[in-house]
DNA sequence: AGGCTGTTGACAATCCTGTGACAAATCCAG
DNA sequence: CTGGATTTGTCACAGGATTGTCAACAGCCT
């Protein structure tokens, strides 16, 4: 069974997490504050953490930044009350793959907690440069180009290939695609999505209308093959 | 949220339940009578039923096996006063996962009733690519192909041969596919499932009119052999 | 303001599903 | 065994749901 550790100081969110996450099917190791969260972090192994920013003693940034240094694909969602500052640059310098303000809905944490294992659980690695064809996509600078011509991408364009490439053959939903790539805050109508593979096929298929790669399965979503 | 149905004629056992559910974190539907029971059911689409077996009316043994023949993975949990005969025999035909003699301890009922819904939960594990004769079937790309050329299912066409597959062996009946695959609000007209058996046959078996895996059980239902 | 992006809504095209009708098969009572 | 009743197989079709596509709009950054 999947292990969670919850590093919070409050006594009763501690229990409501517990029973959250008991509920659902996961094993939860408590720690009361930083210094026994990264003890725990240690001896439990566990598959996500769930952190809270505001510890007595050790600050909650530098568990997060020594969890992250130690274990770098261990997810780690973020705890904040909600009058914090929560700055995304700082969670991203700290290195926490996802963040809920205080008070959240268990519904949502149990989401994003979700979510971030199933992204780190996805050991397939992409390579920096996807050839498709007679495309180049280099991942990691957002770059296409087609016999040496650079084809253009916008940034949310990207995202959505980048995303089906991680995800080849397997069907995405649309809802799946808006939590993973819009992100759980935003939620678009869906067909933002439609307008999103119109736009990837027409930059990226031989023929638009009849797309090689960009699938459509019919009541169920996209599927990307290769 | 997880939704639990009880169904339960005494008020002052109802609202016990419903305090405990709740406080738990459940959503909580109640019904007062057996015949009502039922029709919850079919409303509310619970993830398990707390039962008084001593109903006024329709009895509780009948709700019990009825609700099981409609959704035999739904768990299901029988109320019985310690004065009862309660014979295991008993539950085992009708259906009941699990019992609890009145006077019951709430932690004990909630415990149990969480334990049934943890092993129903547990999804039949299939192998992720599945071979029939020289079909194989990838469960999660939802891909067929037989001798390299891939064969078109439709998405609901799909989702009954999955549950077929999850339940090789067993009769379904009509009724039950209509719950499982359809789901419990939409009630087509139960004609809809020989289509779909009908179209699964052409496409999947060797001889569609004497089909060797997508067996008919007279009466009863369909049967997935292999 | 002006250009770029992302989103929405409308409409058409397409695909899928449920339904009913009839034929075939099966069951059952006599 | 036999005939009628019930259940199932099979087909074609219409309506509905899903998707493709386009144009226009809103938001944002410069």
């Amino acid at each position: 069974m999947e292990k969670i550790l919850v590093v919070e100081d409050d006594r009763a969110v501690q229990k409501a997490l517990k029973r959250l996450f008991v509920s659902n099917g996961y094993d939860v190791e408590i720690a009361h504050n930083g210094s026994e969260g990264l003890g725990s972090f240690a001896a439990a192994a566990p598959s996500a953490v769930v952190l809270d920013l505001r510890l007595p003693g050790l600050q909650g940034q530098e568990v997060c930044r020594e969890i992250k240094s130690r274990s770098p694909n261990l997810p780690v969602v973020v705890l904040s009350a909600s009058t914090d500052v929560v700055d995304k640059v700082l969670l991203l310098e700290i290195g926490a793959d996802d963040y809920v303000t205080k008070p959240f809905s268990p519904k949502e944490l149990l989401a994003r907690v979700k979510a971030s294992m199933r992204r780190a659980s996805r050991p397939f690695t992409v390579p920096e440069i996807y050839v498709l064809d007679d495309i180049s996509i280099n991942l990691t600078k957002m770059e296409l180009a087609q016999g040496g011509k650079p084809i253009a991408l916008t940034t949310q364009e990207f995202k959505v290939l980048r995303f089906f490439i991680q995800n080849k053959d397997r069907v995405i939903s649309r809802e799946e695609l808006l939590n993973e790539v819009w992100g759980y805050r935003n939620y678009p109508s869906t067909r933002t999505v439609d307008n999103h593979i119109l736009r990837l096929r027409q930059k990226l298929e031989k023929d638009p209308s009849h797309p090689l790669h960009f699938k459509t399965v019919h009541g169920s979503g996209y599927k990307f093959v290769h």
